[in-house]
DNA sequence: AACCCGAAGTGGTCTGACCAATCTTGCACT
DNA sequence: AGTGCAAGATTGGTCAGACCACTTCGGGTT
């Protein structure tokens, strides 16, 4: 009958109770482990394991030497672990991904076309232009661009959150499967016209321009994955 | 000069990489605690660490004096830590989340409402019976079935990796606020009326009503919640 | 005043032991 | 032979204490 939760367990709700209520907050440090065991009447290795969970679900941060910390508790902190998701799927799932994709970047890029700053605007035409810079290598800079110029956009929306959720759908891995992909198909062409109308949407402040200049971008690496996994899947 | 990787960091990158290149797959069990932490020439504490970071993570998953083993893999086990977002969020970010769910609610409803078996339909007429059943009571059930609901509907889509992201935006300390805050603005019936209008859109097969009977639902939280910023906080 | 260094504090790792839940084996009983 | 249960083996959970590695800070030197 008894309701038996375990030790560490326990420990996570303590420290979790304690950043809820406030008796820590935000950036602020913790008590030493050797303490905090102490205090909760657990071992130090168990302490250390709900500490690890914390950790990793991006609440704590540990500094060899230094002490434990609270992290800033923005929603980047918290969703670092969401892009695990981007990483490890495949196949069907990452149709999923781009389906949920399909919703959010349409509606963020008319946003950002309505609220981007005017720095905003410069770091995504310079980002467009790395990328056009260097048509012909399929190298890790040309992919960079291209998360950088996604991501300079959903940013400028002034949403953190939508940012932080959109960055976690988006891996390097499956772009730079994309960059090879079109250039194989001899499609980079296209992903630039993509692009480049996108821009275009922004500097015009231009809402449904946008809306429907990202739609068609991430249809058509849609598309593209639909035929790859059909095809040389 | 070296590049000191943390010895459980080691850990968590070799069992990561034992599962991407196959040796074990999703559902398999792991080696003993004991026979990892051999292998891979660290202490047992070390290995419980990253076993502990890659449960966290809904990668693995032990289960006492049985094992551990590899979760299934689906989106739902990775993004069960995306919950931590809405539970911790407070103020400014509560509305970026609810900007959010405003991008995705609507297009998963219009989904819903092409996609929903008569099965997935029926559930979701039955929750919202129970939502009308006990209006007078704030109690958690109203609660469930409101949460429920929406997130019935948003399955019926069939994007596994879609309904695990809105579940996550959808926090169920929120809802209670939002139900509580109704009542004392008498606005239940307002809350009422939205779900049934969205009910019936999907009954009708009607993805543009179900589109607009979301939306209006999302903004009339949205609006609600930043009067109770502004006001109580 | 600026710099350097060492002691104290704190997280990181290791070892080995014991507890608790589960699984396996094999014997006794029907 | 088949069934059920009990004892042992297996495996994760917790604890204790020790030592290492890094950071911090203050006293001493130049």
């Amino acid at each position: 009958m008894g309701e038996h939760t375990s030790v560490t367990r326990r420990a996570v709700d303590e420290v979790k109770a304690m950043i809820a209520s406030g008796r820590v907050g935000p950036g602020e440090r913790l008590p030493t482990e050797r303490d905090l065991s102490a205090r909760l009447g657990v071992s130090r290795s168990s302490m250390r394991e709900a500490i690890r969970a914390l950790t990793t679900l991006g609440v704590l941060e540990s500094r060899h030497g230094a002490g434990v910390y609270v992290t800033a508790l923005r929603p980047a902190d918290l969703l670092e672990t969401f892009s695990v998701l981007a990483e490890v799927s495949q196949g069907e799932t990452l149709l999923e991904v781009l389906q949920v994709r399909r919703m959010l970047e349409p509606a963020a890029t008319a946003l950002a076309a309505a609220r981007a700053s005017a720095e905003d605007l410069d770091r995504i035409g310079s980002l467009l232009e790395r990328m056009e810079d260097a048509p012909d290598t399929v190298c890790a800079d040309t992919v960079t661009a291209d998360l950088g110029f996604h991501q300079a956009i959903v940013a400028s929306t002034g949403n953190a959150t939508l940012a932080a959720i959109n960055d976690g759908l988006s891996s390097r891995t499956f772009n730079a499967r994309v960059w090879a992909g079109h250039r194989e198909a001899g499609l980079t062409a296209k992903l630039a016209e993509d692009h480049r109308r996108i821009h275009e949407a922004l500097l015009a402040r231009d809402p449904d321009a946008a809306r429907a200049a990202a739609t068609v971008h991430v249809l058509r690496v849609e598309r593209w994955l639909r035929a790859d996994l059909s095809g040389g899947g």
